[in-house]
DNA sequence: TTGTATGCGTTATCAC
DNA sequence: GTGATAACGCATACAA
């Protein structure tokens, strides 16, 4: 194993020092272009490389955001942490990572040693269970600017990048409702989540909004396992007034959803018209897709926590303002049509 | 903004040593137990965090792996980092990644940028367009080790996970053959590729196998694009001899594959069948996948990669052999059926 | 234009 | 048991 070279050895067989050579390789003006060249020649003969730990611990600055996610594997982060780390690397900053799977113990650990790590910033989208904030808070203290994502917590003071799902839920009633639609119900999610109740609010002022009064019996909730996506689907069938469209808390509901009216000898999309919340980008490719999907646009959400968060950065070289300013991005989801497919 | 406490602080406030601090902190057994639960007890006072930029510096270890990838939004991809991440994050240690769009340009710089953070090692999916292997030689120099994911460079003293396409290959074939089919085509990548030679061969052993003659007017290529995907399955569809299955490149072939061959009013599965090589997790949920996938696991593969990296990391601490050990791990590729499905 | 000296936070090697 | 000090690699304020 090779020694590897510092600025030391290089200034050594310079006999400079090592500030001299530090500064010629920064390609400081005071250096003369002489030094600076013969430095340069060094450097390369040798393969320095600049040692990132030393300048790290010295500059207490990482250059480094974390992005801490539930489970990099589904579709929905993977296209945002991807986002996120294009742009990161735009600015020449690198990636951390950490997934939480859903667990708050382990968002808890990873967020402390990102805070240990001292890294410049981070985005995260919180696990489905985390209740205690507190996290968050210290992070302030070492000043590490903290962006949510799409999953946001209930705290006041936060920066955050998420997606609003009444305005994709609103059109996709609209939608249904041109087609004739006006009997729809809803396969929404467990009742205690917030995106559940996000879809629910959105689903029915949606009908509202076309003065079709809300059959509650058209609203029926499954804590997303098969069995009870299966379930709450016969639900809906074995209504005296069946609904002619369903609007599904995601794909995955959908799959379950359309493979048993299926079992029923009915018709995707003409008995029964599908709509779902986007989790997969593959639905656009199928024959037996849902009518159509709400997108939710992860890969944007995830570029605008970056530009949010990189904003920061640069606010906090220019001057502090008096009362610290808290940037908020919402997108609106939008439904997306699949009825005109690649080959049609 | 509050200072950030260090060991010095704490030292100060209870006049002792920064190193009995230090080692307090640590429980070191040489100091005493008062001591011990004072230094203790201040630093929880204070919120003191260590400073791991500090120690890692000093150290010289960051307890840091990079992984590269040519692109985390590709299902592949991200199952494979979410493997990776997890086996990393179990034996405690973080991980940096980075995406390569497949340019080579931008793997290297990337490269470059682990080697100086003195990451401790590095798995890497190389680039399609990757030729120049120098830049991983240079990093034994800085004794940092990398195992090689999927996609392996051609060099000698290597260390890598990837996947054996032959076997699924295999498996396709005599499934196909068991069903009756005796003129099965292939729809390949474009011939620069070692995957596509991969593929080749093995569906030339596959037939070979079955004693059944090779006619190289049912293999044809596309470069993936979805035009050429259409061309190259007109090209199969206009002989004479019209196979009566089909094998794709990947997933994105056999959509492109199986919508052209709707206009021919042919019913896929039927008059057709067609497997394909995975990438989408979603086929098996629908209705008009293709008759089986070809799985290529690259959440095993990933945490075998990793697997590998971390096993380097104990060979370092125990005595380094003479004759350096270069591990391999080859799984299987293998057919997964779609025919049974979900509901059914 | 260049050199000297200092310090970043921590741990390790000596001392005592 | 504990303390003083050096060292890790680099950047910079200050001197010259």
């Amino acid at each position: 194993m090779e020694k590897i070279p510092t600025i030391k050895e290089i200034a050594k067989r310079l006999k400079v020092s090592t500030s001299t050579v530090s500064r010629a390789l920064h390609g400081h003006p005071s250096i003369g272009l002489v030094t600076t060249m013969r430095v340069n020649k060094v450097a390369n003969e040798l393969n320095y490389e600049r040692n990132e730990t030393a300048i790290f611990f010295k500059q207490r600055k990482t250059f480094t955001i974390g992005v801490i996610l539930p489970d990099f594997s589904e579709a929905f982060f993977s296209s945002a942490l991807s986002g996120i780390e294009d742009y990161a690397s735009k600015k020449n900053y690198n990636v951390f990572i950490g997934q939480s799977f859903e667990n708050p113990e382990k968002e808890k650990r990873i967020l402390e040693t990102m805070k240990n790590h001292r890294l410049d910033g981070i985005i995260i989208s919180i696990s489905k269970n985390t209740t205690d904030f507190e996290v968050f808070k210290q992070l302030k203290k070492y000043n590490i600017p903290i962006v949510f994502f799409d999953r946001i917590p209930g705290m006041e003071d936060i920066h955050y990048s998420a997606c609003n799902l009444q305005s994709g839920m609103l059109q996709a009633i609209d939608c249904l409702i041109e087609k004739g639609h006006r009997s729809i119900g809803l396969i929404n999610g467990p009742s205690q989540l917030v995106a559940s109740k996000e879809r629910l609010d959105a689903f029915k002022k949606g009908l509202n909004d076309h003065q079709i009064a809300i059959n509650t019996e058209l609203i029926v909730s499954s804590d997303l396992s098969s069995e009870q996506n299966h379930q709450a689907t016969q639900q809906l069938l074995s209504l005296a007034e069946r609904p002619t469209a369903i609007i599904t808390f995601n794909d995955y509901v959908a799959r379950d959803a359309m493979a048993l009216v299926k079992t029923h000898n009915l018709v995707v999309n003409r008995d029964i018209s599908f709509i779902s919340f986007a989790n997969s980008p593959i639905w656009s490719f199928m024959d037996n897709s849902p009518l159509a999907s709400i997108e939710q646009f992860p890969q944007k959400q995830g570029i605008k926590a970056a530009e949010i968060l990189f904003g920061l950065f640069d606010d906090h070289i220019k001057e502090k303002p008096l009362t610290p300013v808290f940037h908020h991005a919402v997108f609106d989801s939008s439904m997306v049509s699949h009825a005109v497919k690649a080959m049609a």
